[in-house]
DNA sequence: CACGATTTGTTCGTATGTATT
DNA sequence: GAATACATACGAACAAATCGT
């Protein structure tokens, strides 16, 4: 296939590897559920260190394109349900990269964003990014 | 002050880096526009590499806490003013990390989430995450 | 159950490039 | 031009968790 390196001197090799991957996910070359190929295989195939090749997974997980598994392996995310959040009037919607603390507390994956909507009662709610969408209602 | 280095072997060095600079920028000891210890003075205080520290710089960076300045440096981000966008009934609100052509056109920072806004209508609007506040109206 | 293979996580060192001061 | 400071990228090693034999 595209074993071969031909990466653009003039951009972080890094970005390259990522925009790569990411346009194998959306064609659908990489479907969902798919296991993406290791970090080792990766170095390999494109020449790279793995410091590279995990600078370009981390931005796909950030992104919300790929799940990392500890000592499993890396997959494109599955479609999950969406948890829908209905917006009441006066009801606020932050989102932000979360502390810790917060990843714990709403289970976020590495790299998810989380989505806090303040009630006008003033209580908090927090969803990860990649599983809600939010609603005016 | 803090120079020596007691680090819970227990827990990634840099996340710990983190938590450190975290406190420091919450509880205002490194107050909004005011310079973060270089990388380097960082290695040397805590007796960390680089990478180590970097990656400590990377997490704070995606909270949204600090900017960091290609050649100038590393500051704990200002308030910016926040943007508020009035959500309709039956609009759509998502949140996740961009991919870089998001980056550019919603002019988003390093570790900023996107926004974005469905209308009923079907027009989408992308706001930078630190800077928008989603009501519901 | 134990052991080895696989795979990601963390951390060190080193070097070079680029932009600012 | 020199010094400073962040960005990228190579290599190497060990830890930790999972899986198949």
């Amino acid at each position: 296939m595209n074993s071969e390196s031909d990466f653009d001197p003039d951009v972080a090799t890094w970005k390259q590897l990522a925009d790569r991957l990411r346009q194998a996910i959306r064609s659908g070359e990489l479907a969902p559920g798919q296991r993406v190929p290791t970090e080792l295989s990766l170095t390999q195939e494109y020449g790279l260190s793995r410091l590279t090749v995990r600078r370009a997974l981390q931005q796909l997980r950030s992104e919300g394109l790929i799940v990392v598994v500890r000592s499993r392996g890396t997959f494109v995310r599955s479609e999950r349900e969406r948890v829908v959040v209905i917006l009441g009037k006066g009801d606020q919607v932050q989102a932000r990269m979360p502390d810790p603390d917060e990843r714990r507390k709403y289970r976020l994956q590495e790299g998810e964003p989380v989505v806090l909507v303040t009630r006008t009662g003033g209580s908090v709610e927090g969803y990860g990014a990649h599983g809600v969408t939010v609603v005016g209602g």
